[in-house]
RNA sequence: GGAGAGAUGGCAGAGUGGCCGAAUGCGAUGGCUUGCUAAGCCAUUGUACCGAUUUGUCGGUACCGAGGGUUCGAAUCCCUCUCUCUCCGCCA
């Protein structure tokens, strides 16, 4: 959601972040419906105070007054009641169209059509050359009993998978280590719904457009979350925060489900894209500062990055181009992390700033220094992602003798053992 | 799931048809006063949108959980829903 008056101040920005994020909305209907509404709204407005002007008027009359007072309203009444039914259907359609508009990217985001136009900022690690013949996460996994996915399929549907042994405790181990690295930073735990209202996927702009991509509950109008950046974000909707409570950092380790409807024979092998997994979310509520969003972002970033350099896991970051953000997105960093199997970097991490996009729907604010109720900024970067994750490190730390090697910072999280197998 | 009670401004809490955007208290802010770890007095004190503007503000509309209805007029009457509390049942 954007600001009404600075939409109408700002027409071109807007037409031009449509067009750049490759969003199909049409600009000029949106103007139509503002002025359509506005103009409605007014008539509206000032037909109801000349009735509500009469009707305090009727209450001082005698009885007799009163009668033919009466009468003369009655035409008005029947107008207001028409111009209300159009006012409220012009609203309707008014809001319809400014759900869809794209807020504009940040000045250095890269103009480019989709996730192949990304650009890379840094890079960090060696990726890995083998003098063996190296095995793939699935491959791996099978061979030291951590991973069944045909039995996960046949207990889930396509793209579901088991993690048993050590395979589960390597996913509670990293998750666990995820959560103490941002304890370390000052990030409060919080264990959210992942079966949420509809408001909430809209409030943080999943909804309308991310339908097709949500489990939904139709019986009781539920939404399982696609990540805990839904309910960290929601937490205070409707509230004007204090300013000491501003900015609020926090994190949650969340069961994600996401439909992956239109992915079909897209990365079918193994647990690159799968239907239900875990994740360690960071949700950043803040003041609307750019300079401040922006920092925060950076801050973010690294929370993210630090936590790979402790998995000892090649990565780079990549600017993710226009064409590729959403809808609401001033600027996206994504983490991609090397795997083996791919040969190729894949996408485990994905940072993004919102300004006061997801706050205005969300209806989100703090009090400023001049006591004046603001919306926030908000923020949301992964901290780690399982399965997707233990692609990265069985495969990268896999041994000519097919054990896997466990990184230094991860072994007190798995009884101090240095290897799987 | 069954029975009952409730939802009012930052908080507490009045208000059963017009004089209520809403008493009173607390809190907060500004000012005055008093020789003292503080008190007293005075004033101000919500949000959103529309319009005007000498950009200080001014005018209007809406908002008393949400939505609908009755009425010339609704915080107040009626209906539906949501949530909270108490009791019973069930349950990890």
């Amino acid at each position: 959601m954007l600001d009404r008056k600075w939409v109408r101040e700002h027409a071109d920005a807007v037409r031009r972040a449509a067009e750049i994020k490759r969003i199909g909305v049409d600009v000029d209907a949106y103007f139509a419906a503002d002025e359509a509404h506005r103009s409605l709204l007014q008539q509206v407005e000032n037909l109801r105070g000349e009735l509500k002007a009469a009707s305090k008027l009727l209450g001082k009359m005698s009885a007799e007054e009163r009668a033919g007072a009466l009468d003369q309203q009655k035409a008005q009444k029947a107008q207001l009641k028409d111009l209300e039914g159009q006012e409220a259907a012009a609203k309707i359609a008014f809001d319809a169209l400014a759900a869809l508009l794209p807020t504009p990217p940040a000045d250095d985001v890269p103009v480019g059509k989709d996730d192949t136009e990304n650009v890379e900022i840094t890079s960090w690690g060696k990726v890995p050359e083998f003098d063996f013949d190296i095995l793939d996460h699935v491959a791996l996994g099978e061979k030291h009993g951590m991973i069944d996915i045909p039995r996960g399929v046949a207990l889930g549907g396509s793209r579901n998978y088991l993690l048993l042994g050590d395979g589960a405790l390597l996913e509670r181990a990293v998750l666990q280590m995820a959560v103490d690295h941002m304890q370390a930073r000052e990030f409060e735990l919080v264990s959210v719904p992942t079966l949420v209202l509809p408001k909430c996927m809209e409030g943080t702009g999943y909804f309308p457009g991310g339908e097709d991509q949500a489990y939904m509950c139709e019986r009781d109008d539920l939404a399982l979350v696609g990540t805990s950046e839904v309910p960290l974000t929601s937490i205070h909707a409707g509230e004007v925060l204090s300013p000491e409570q501003v900015p609020l950092r926090r994190i949650a380790v969340s069961p994600c489900y996401r439909r992956e409807a239109g992915t079909y024979g897209k990365d079918t092998k193994g647990l690159y894209r799968v239907h239900q997994f875990w994740k360690c979310e960071q949700v950043v509520i803040g003041p609307a500062d750019e300079a401040w969003s922006l920092a925060e972002h950076k801050r973010m970033l690294a929370h993210a990055t630090d936590f790979m350099q402790l998995l000892e896991l090649p990565y780079r970051v990549v600017n993710v181009c226009s064409g590729d953000l959403g809808q609401g997105q001033v600027q996206k960093f994504d983490i991609e992390t090397w795997m083996p199997s791919r040969n190729s970097y894949g996408e485990t991490h994905s940072a993004s700033r919102f300004h006061d996009f997801q706050s205005r729907r969300l209806n989100l604010r703090y009090r400023n220094q001049e006591g004046k109720p603001v919306f926030c900024h908000t923020l949301n970067n992964t901290v780690i992602a399982s399965p997707r994750v233990l692609i990265a490190l069985i495969e990268n730390h896999q041994q000519a003798d097919g054990s896997i090697r466990i990184p230094e910072a991860l072994q007190p999280y798995l009884g101090g053992r240095k290897q799987i197998g």
